[in-house]
RNA sequence: GCUCAUGUAGCUCAGGGGUAGAGCACAUCCUUGGUAAGGAUGAGGUCGCGGGUUCAAUUCCCGCCAUGAGCUCCA
């Protein structure tokens, strides 16, 4: 599917715009009547109202900067003051031709230059269809519609950032300039909205991360590598304790594998070379490289030589199957055994491009809650449920409820996949079947499929909109075919397996970063790095503080002590900000009564109780894995 | 990888052709206190890295690296 078709609506979704759709992609042509005063020779695409917003993309020799938002603002709100109508005007073909040709389209008067992006939009209207022109004073644009009644009515805006992108999608066009920006109906809708953005920011899992000591990213170590601090690596050790549990539970075996393997296993499973621009680049053994430096080879011999296989060398691993693979190879399989499931929590290395990395959702060397299920084909639709099963428990017991779950299917007209027809037939349906009874929405992708085999996702959201692919469950009947996986049926004869990789979490990395920015770092009990803080009002009571801490840290509650000389305001300040779930406060009052008071980060001042019944419901909190208050917001 | 922006103390940021500043954090001391900031003093910087222009560059120019937004990509 081609990026235009893929977004192109028809004229039906057209007219269907929201109200706020309608208003933003109103303004969207106010801009571009500003933008168009200050820069005539500016050219326009396209320019659509997105989820917050809209954007115009520009083809401008003039590099628009945040400097520029002032004078271009300035110049909407002359447009708007102007309340100019927006007027329809049908056209034929002929004639929307002949304007674009005269430059007249996506400008406020005739240009030498033709409205080049224009005719090419055109050329995308199916024929039969109408063709229109938008008009708000002299500036004249292709487009559907629909819009405002005036331009008057796009008075609270904003623009909000420049970017680049791609005409149409497409990296082989040109680069134009994309000028972001925001309209609501009422200035107070539209601060609101400012504030929310900030807001935001203030969720950030970078900002969080570095302000709760969670993890580290070291331009030393390199990109998109995250060194996980000690605080983080109590929230991974959580998790990672939470689906140990569920996979025990489930009948899986635990395996261990190391982070590489020689290039010969990836040629097998067909990563190398032909995905090795997203690998890092294998490494040649050692006395191959010196032969080769004898010999004055070149860089390009060496790397021919290691693509061809004339010398061997490793591979950081780029996925986990390949050694999964290796270990139900490792034994004969009957029937009667499958299906065999392999769990690893499994490093791997991938080269992503230097632009997508980003904090701990798009890194490069990232641990996947990975396992290879390997089952009959009569047994798949259930361990398909199995995984689907567990990823919905997991996101449950977290309280990440706003997901959504996609059915990637094959493009029938796509070459890019292998397989027997029939399988995939026989897995989409199976997959199908399975997510209906999930009892959670889904909607069916076409082409999205990977080129082995269908698969579900589980997609949530970032803080900034974003979505992230989280878990997934995959059927794969390629890497069996290319490994030569067997088991003995009923029948006594050899028959090829089906394999199902499935990561409810997808990678720790993202989701403790999603973790972090739904929690707000307000990790439920059963997750905080720091679950209680000891707080005495005065370094005379330490001895009383070190003897609570050390019953809390007895039960098994991950506490400490601030031993700091500020006052207690400060202590329960700094606290609150650290986002610890208990703080016992200790002074002369509680001791005389025997007693802790106790103050919960969200629910405020508890009063005083015995030490033994707090931590009896700490310990309660802790077990039950309870979400308390934290996973509301 | 592409376009644009950014890079000054641990963090948030101000400044600006004549080798640097604030707040918070940190250290020491005073204070020993009652539910979101007690006080004083002090330490801390090759102004991302490398070139160039200049008598002089942290400041201007170029390249690189990193970060951010968007695009493209994500087996």
């Amino acid at each position: 599917m081609s990026a235009s078709s893929k977004e192109r609506k028809t004229l039906d979704e057209r007219q269907q715009m929201s109200d706020l759709e309608r208003l933003r992609h109103s303004c969207a042509h106010v801009m571009a009547t500003a933008v168009c005063r200050l820069w005539p020779d500016a050219q326009f695409a396209a320019g659509p109202p997105v989820e917050n917003g809209f954007y115009y993309d520009i083809q401008l020799d003039h590099h628009i900067s945040t400097e520029d938002f002032p004078r271009i603002e300035e110049e909407m709100a002359r447009v708007v003051a102007e309340d100019a109508p927006f007027e329809k005007v049908v056209v034929s073909r002929d004639e929307a031709l002949a304007l674009a040709r005269a430059g007249r389209l996506g400008a406020t008067g005739e240009r030498p230059a033709p409205s080049a992006f224009k005719l090419d939009l055109l050329d995308d209207i199916p024929p039969g269809e109408e063709i229109s022109l938008f008009r708000n004073g002299d500036f004249w644009d292709l487009c559907a519609g629909p819009h405002v009644a005036r331009t008057g009515e796009c008075r609270a805006f904003k623009l909000l950032s420049v970017a680049s992108a791609f005409h149409k999608g497409d990296k082989d066009r040109p680069v134009l300039q994309r000028l972001y920006g925001t309209c609501f109906g009422s200035r107070a809708e539209l601060d609101a909205h400012l504030v929310l953005l900030e807001e935001a920011k203030r969720r950030d899992h970078r900002r969080l991360g570095r302000e709760l000591g969670l993890f580290h990213i070291d331009e030393e170590v390199g990109q998109g590598l995250v060194l996980w601090k000690p605080k983080g690596a109590l929230i991974r050790r959580a998790l990672q304790d939470f689906i140990t549990g569920e996979l025990d539970r489930q009948g899986y075996a635990q395996v261990f594998t190391p982070h590489i393997g020689k290039l010969g296993l990836y040629r097998t499973s067909g990563h190398f070379p032909y995905y090795q621009d997203s690998q890092y680049a294998p490494i040649p053994e050692r006395d191959q490289l010196e032969r080769l430096a004898d010999e004055n080879c070149s860089c390009a011999e060496l790397v021919n030589g290691l693509e061809q296989g004339a010398y061997e060398g490793y591979l950081l691993r780029p996925m986990n199957c390949p050694h999964h693979i290796k270990i139900y190879a490792s034994d004969h399989h009957s029937y009667r055994d499958l299906p065999v499931r392999l769990a690893e929590f499994g490093t791997v290395y991938r080269w992503e491009q230097s632009g997508e990395l980003g904090g701990m959702t798009r890194v490069r060397g990232f641990t996947q809650d990975d396992a290879h299920i390997f089952c009959t084909p009569d047994q798949l639709a259930a361990e398909v449920q199995g995984c689907l099963g567990l990823a919905k428990t997991v996101l449950g017991v977290l309280g990440m409820h706003d997901y959504r779950v996609r059915l990637s299917l094959r493009d029938p007209d796509g070459d890019k996949y292998v397989g027997d027809p029939a399988n995939w037939a026989k897995a989409e349906a199976a997959l199908r079947e399975v997510v209906e009874t999930l009892g959670v929405d889904f909607t069916e992708a076409v082409g999205e499929a990977a080129f082995y085999g269908p698969k579900i996702d589980f997609i949530v959201r970032d803080v900034i909109g974003r979505e992230w692919q989280l878990g997934t469950v995959q059927v794969d009947y390629n890497l069996p075919e290319r490994f030569d996986l067997t088991y003995i049926g009923a029948d006594n004869h050899a028959h090829r397996p089906v394999m199902i990789h499935r990561a409810p979490f997808g990678s720790l990395e993202r989701f403790t970063g999603l973790l972090i920015e739904h929690f707000e770092g307000k990790f439920p009990t059963w997750l905080a790095p720091e679950q209680a803080r000891v707080l005495p009002i005065s370094e005379k009571f330490m001895a009383a503080a070190e003897d609570a801490a050390g019953r809390l840290g007895a039960a098994g509650v991950r506490v400490s002590i601030d031993r700091s000389a500020d006052k207690v305001g400060a202590k329960i300040r700094l606290a609150r900000l650290d986002r610890v779930p208990y703080m016992l406060v200790i002074g002369a009052r509680e001791i005389e009564q025997g007693t802790v008071a106790v103050r919960h980060r969200d629910r405020g001042d508890l009063g005083a109780m015995p030490l033994d019944d707090l931590v009896g419901t700490i310990c309660t909190e802790i077990a039950n894995r309870s979400l308390g208050s934290a996973g509301t917001g």
